[in-house]
DNA sequence: CCCTATGTTCAACGTTTATTGAACTATCAA
DNA sequence: TTGATAGTTCAATAAACGTTGAACATAGGG
């Protein structure tokens, strides 16, 4: 269980996975509160998103996400570091992430997005 | 089968609806279609995606277009004119829509975007 | 009126999806 | 070593999805 586990290069990321995975109402709230939490510390932890759902169906969109490239997992002991490909994305497709973001920002009050989210200090480790 | 389809508000366009609509690749290319259009006339009928796929399977993703908000369908006699709702998602998602749009330009070679699409000019009935 | 062109609707199908709980692995701390 | 913590993996399930072809509806032209 230790290996980190797979994610797509830049050139690899594609428009209609990305889109697809923005798509689903979890995988737009974990994007929303990762890019909330850049401002801050740019990583997060799983349990982080525990509002959001259960362990094991939160570990299937995390590996979506970083299948498609959205994000990037860094494992340290026995947690795992989640963080934005800001970069990458921007550098495929220039404003995407941020047309997305501030349109789920304008809807906040109908998505899932934010449920205990408040800004937290994580301890890179 | 002469009633105007059903057609959601501009309040009730949701965001998750419409990145799952774009992230079909056939419904991507529709809607890049109707995008290139739009310099010229503005609509298109049915029959001018026909290099995407058969018309009941084009039917279903018109509807599925139709019913997330990104384009409107106007019946026409035995046509149907579909457009944009451009204005509609801008007032809704600023920025949302033409992000995705030169995302799909950019990918262009990757994507079914343009099989022999060249401009067409209609003549509006 | 019949014939054709344009699209929709329906049933069928195989595939993918999101979600659950249980089992498992790995790390850390006592 | 024992126990607790953090997450993944697996199998099972139900629902949604994309695609197909056949049948249908509608309008226009001879």
């Amino acid at each position: 269980m230790s290996r980190t586990p797979h994610h797509p290069t830049r050139d690899q990321i594609e428009l209609p996975m990305v889109l697809d995975c923005l798509s689903d109402p979890i995988r737009l709230a974990i994007v929303y509160q990762l890019a909330q939490q850049e401002r801050v510390s740019s990583e997060l932890r799983c349990s982080d998103f525990s509002a959001l759902s259960g362990k094991s169906n939160l570990a299937y969109h995390f590996a979506k996400l970083r299948d498609c490239g959205l994000m990037r997992t860094r494992v340290a002991g026995t947690n795992r570091f989640m963080r934005l490909r800001r970069e990458d994305l921007e550098a495929r497709f220039p404003g995407l992430l941020d047309a997305v973001l501030s349109s789920a920002a304008k809807d906040a009050d109908r998505l899932p997005l934010v449920s205990g989210c408040e800004l937290v200090e994580v301890d890179r480790k």
